[in-house]
DNA sequence: CCCATCTCAACCGGTGCTTG
DNA sequence: CAAGCACCGGTTGAGATGGG
């Protein structure tokens, strides 16, 4: 019923033009798009780019509808689908400011005036409670050491301070290295702390919209070798050991504070239970200076 | 007044020990 | 074997304090 002059036949798939001579070789069940003159496939991702673009750019009818449709909807799945889509378009990232994006900062306080600020904020108190927790660990010691576990404690709050509680972690516009979230502030669950990635590919935006600044709080950060059981304890315990040597605080610093211990995971990914991993022994102290001439001699025996 | 800091209370849920 | 409990892995939020 098409007209034949200008008509085509491609591949559903990737939209390869099927010529006469190639139409035989095509495999059996392949699936064909026949076009008539000015029409165009691009192949089945076009369809689902068309599918997908609805969550991109949404038209106002759409989203109005999916209200519609999600306040009568009883079924769970329904309703979670719905939902979802309602979220996702509900999503601002690119927005910064309480101006651009009220509804991010509903029940925050005043002061909070950008979306990297508060979550600066949120960073910053969770490593401050790191360090109070390392505060309190003085308890560990006997009192004759306490003094100088005190001042070790007040050497790392010193770099703490400087680093301004590492608060760039959560901060989108922070330098590369700083941050652990895309320039556009998404962050992707780094994996369970004895595994090397997230076998489920959690990601989220806290940047996004209320719900998941909201739901980006139960993501964790995770200490690798843990902090209570094991890092506080062996700092501890190295300060009593001293006997002269000199506790190497940067060493626990980057264990207890920085990302070079610490994984951010979603919390089905946040293992609670023992890690059973160790400080580094060869670590625990500065290693005593040695001359040039001897540290030369060791290295060509 | 605002900001940084600290303290306390509350919550979820896992581990491991004791006890009945 | 289950229940209870202390402790640990984390989180947030309210409120007090002190300084520029």
């Amino acid at each position: 019923q098409l007209p034949v002059p200008g008509s085509t036949l491609c591949l559903y798939e990737d939209g390869t033009e099927v010529t006469g001579d190639y139409f035989w070789s095509v495999p059996d069940d392949s699936e064909l798009v026949l076009l008539t003159a000015g029409q165009t496939w691009q192949g089945y991702v076009s369809d689902i780019s068309r599918f997908l673009s609805v969550f991109q750019e949404p038209h106002a009818e759409l989203i109005q509808a999916a209200r519609q449709l999600l306040s009568d909807e009883r079924a769970p799945l329904r309703q979670k689908l719905l939902a979802d889509l309602l979220g996702t378009v509900s999503e601002n990232i690119a927005a910064e400011t309480r101006a651009e994006d009220a509804p991010w900062f509903e029940g925050l306080e005043s002061r909070f005036r950008n979306k990297s600020g508060y979550l600066r904020y949120s960073c910053e108190s969770r490593i401050r409670s790191y360090l109070r927790e390392v505060t309190s660990g003085a308890s560990l010691v006997v009192t004759e050491a306490r003094e100088e576990y005190l001042r070790v404690v007040g050497a790392m709050c010193q770099k703490l301070q400087a680093a301004r509680y590492n608060s760039s972690y959560f901060d989108r516009g922070a330098k590369a290295g700083r941050r652990l979230c895309t320039p556009e502030g998404w962050f992707s669950c780094q994996g369970p702390f004895d595994v090397d990635d997230c076998a489920s590919r959690h990601s989220i935006n806290p940047y996004s919209n209320r719900e998941s600044r909201v739901l980006f709080s139960t993501w964790n950060l995770d200490h690798v070798i843990e902090k209570k059981r094991t890092v506080v304890p062996t700092l501890a315990a190295a300060i009593h050991d001293a006997e002269g040597r000199e506790v190497d605080w940067k060493y626990f610093y980057r264990l207890l504070f920085t990302s070079e211990n610490l994984k951010l995971v979603h919390i089905a990914c946040h293992k609670k239970t023992t890690h059973k991993l160790l400080c580094d022994p060869g670590r625990i102290y500065r290693a005593p200076a040695v001359p040039r001439r001897k540290r030369r001699a060791r290295q060509r025996p």
